[in-house]
DNA sequence: CGCCAGGTTGTTG
DNA sequence: CAACAACATGGC
């Protein structure tokens, strides 16, 4: 698990999860290893993280540029706005229609559960603050634990579409394994720290872009040595 | 043109 | 409870 974490270190280096939009730029920021989220970058990870569900990332920051180009872009203006009006804003992000109502309730979340006070819910247990935000119409496990740890710094692991892909190849699990025990396995086989878990699911993404398709599965995968190794050396 | 992308919910057997 | 449909745009 930390073999895998280091070869893929050495190769793509420091991905400096989650990014900020900036203008019509998507920059990933070393800054965010050492401080704090604020509230505004809190609310955009929510947001991205919302809208990036099944979707291509590049297609979450046109929908992104688009709303705060409208000046939209705080928990009242998402409430405010007509659903159909912010349906439209983030119609690149695609399923605009059911993205427009989720965010439309973790706007009406964030004022009524944290009193407006978005930065509240790190106050609360890991486990109270994760269950709030599973409670919610369109907030599924992998959006939560996103949530939790790139905004708000909770030590979770965020399992994805690539995470098992990649791992089920590597033979740790079954393809389709149960989120809940991937997030277990990979939390128990690390220690606990969010820098880590933060940069691992990073490097996971960016390796299985690269060498873990759902075609051409395999070619080129420089992980498989990895373990073959730890293997034969152990 | 077909497949896929940093999922989640609702329905069905 | 597993399997499947529905949701939708943009890039290759």
């Amino acid at each position: 698990m930390v073999e895998i974490y280091n070869e893929l270190s050495v190769r793509y280096g420091q991905r400096n999860w989650w990014p900020v939009i900036q203008g019509d730029e998507c920059l990933y920021l070393p800054e965010f290893q050492e401080r704090k989220r604020t509230p505004e970058e809190i609310f955009e990870i929510i947001t991205g993280a919302i809208l990036t569900q099944n979707t291509a990332w590049p297609n979450v920051v046109k929908a992104i540029i688009r709303l705060k180009q409208a000046g939209i872009f705080s928990p009242a203006d998402f409430e405010t706005i007509p659903v159909s009006e912010l349906a439209e804003l983030i119609r690149p992000a695609g399923y605009f229609n059911q993205k427009a109502k989720k965010l439309k309730i973790i706007a009406c979340f964030i004022r009524n559960d944290l009193r407006g006070d978005i930065l509240s819910l790190e106050k609360f247990p890991l486990i109270e603050a994760r269950k709030k935000l599973l409670d919610l119409w369109g907030i599924g496990p992998e959006t939560a634990d996103s949530i939790l740890l790139y905004g708000y710094g909770f030590p979770v692991f965020v399992v994805d579409a690539y995470t098992k892909r990649v791992f089920s190849r590597l033979g740790f699990f079954p393809e389709k394994s149960d989120y809940e025990e991937v997030r277990q396995l990979f939390e128990k086989g690390l220690p606990k720290d969010v820098r880590l878990y933060r940069e691992y699911h990073a490097l996971i993404v960016e390796f299985a872009k690269e060498f873990c398709r759902k075609k051409t599965p395999c070619d080129g995968c420089f992980l498989q040595n990895v373990l073959f190794n730890k293997c034969i050396f152990a």
